[in-house]
DNA sequence: TGTACATCAGTGAACGCGCGTTCACTGATGTAC
DNA sequence: TGTACATCAGTGAACGCGCGTTCACTGATGTAC
């Protein structure tokens, strides 16, 4: 769950319990993955400071030297998910062939980063408990964005010039949209009764690939 | 705001004051009109019991004897959103010409309500706090989706038998999807360096316009 | 190599706040007779 | 038409809870000399 591994024993004696030295040693990071097994655990709501402290086996006070408040931590946490989404996002861009094959690639990392991170996920999402002006979170996102921009760009054609800008933007924002929608709308449970009607071992894949074909065809005729 | 007028005086004597009559004749929907009220000025984290029944001018306790509790006030609130929703829904379809004009007025109605109710909107796709078991709030959520897949249906070409049904429902996903996290996306303000871009009078439908019309045409030849 | 000292991370008790909930109550309504 | 009574909606004081925050503190670290 930790992006990096603690620079120093996150606790030499006792594990979990208070006991360990006065100094944490990583203790930032422990907080953020404590934070995100709580989110995991007990959704967004579950997320306060004293909780994050007390999964960490420290003094509630602590985590305030290392994020001010609590949407400091939900800020942090936010900005590595959107780091690891962009991660994943560009792993599969890159297994992919065509710039065709990589819009569809990306967009079910997407959902698979909403599956497997449902609170975190939310949590992205959530832009009244995040500050949208902490560094790590603006360069996250951007970092995102900039890769689906990428993506659609080289999909259109590449040539840096020729690009019709508004169409671009049209397109970055309807690939992004539908993955979006998509995933809220799964992790939301309310896609339940659709994936009812779907056949196959994973509804949830099969549906969204059928989603994704549906940008290539045109609907049924009427 | 309110869907029905009031059937009795909401405060014969003093407005707002205590200080009316012992019984307020009408209290479960004034309640329902502040708690909206308060989704609008707040957001979601400002809606409580004690905030409701402050802005109604009642006692924290009454609300209790009307809901239940905070999910049930919740839950009531959301299912009006869903009717209301898919009352401006069919009232777009009903004005369209053609099937396919229909999908894209469905689309402008579900974009326009997320817009025009933002705290409403979030609330409706909080599912934890939401009781899905909640009759009003089931059968809202089962007209709305009964109506989109009838609009789906329809430019599908309406035959009731040689609909092939995992098309329908892939349709009717793609459909919902594309609408909803655009209009996620836009109210959690996840659009705004997109729509920098955008010229014109009003850029948040001129984009949905382009993010609709790209469900026509073939995305540009790679 | 050793000592003094500034800095910093974490402690733990205490605070005030707003929340949902409980409970005995009271005022109003409506129905039975 | 009038009286008794059951029911119900709303009151207001009180409760316990978990929260973020404050504050004086203490243990550890590292740097200057």
């Amino acid at each position: 769950m930790s992006t990096t591994e603690p620079a120093a024993p996150a606790s030499p004696t006792g594990d979990g319990e208070r006991g360990g030295p006065y100094h944490h040693g990583n203790l930032k990071q422990a907080l953020l993955d404590a934070a995100e097994a709580l989110l995991r655990r007990e959704g967004v709501g579950g997320l306060t400071l004293r909780a994050a402290a007390a999964e960490t086996g420290v003094s509630h006070a602590a985590p305030k030297n290392h994020f001010g408040d609590l949407c400091g931590l939900q800020s942090e946490l936010a900005a590595s998910g959107f780091r690891r989404l962009a991660g994943q996002m560009r792993a599969a861009l890159d297994d992919a062939a065509t710039a065709d094959d990589a819009m569809d690639a990306i967009g079910r990392a997407y959902v698979a980063f909403a599956v497997a991170n449902p609170g975190l996920f939310n949590l992205m999402y959530r832009s009244e408990m995040l500050d949208a002006d902490r560094p790590a979170l603006k360069s996250a996102v951007s970092d995102m964005a900039m890769l689906l921009r990428g993506a659609v760009v080289a999909r259109a054609g590449g040539g840096a010039s020729g690009v019709n800008t508004a169409a671009i933007v049209a397109d970055i924002t309807a690939a992004w949209s539908l993955v979006h929608g998509f995933a809220t709308l799964l992790v939301d449970g309310r896609l339940a009764p659709l994936l009812a009607h779907v056949k196959g071992e994973n509804p949830e894949s099969s549906l969204l690939d059928l989603v994704l074909a549906s940008r290539k065809t045109r609907p049924p005729a009427r």
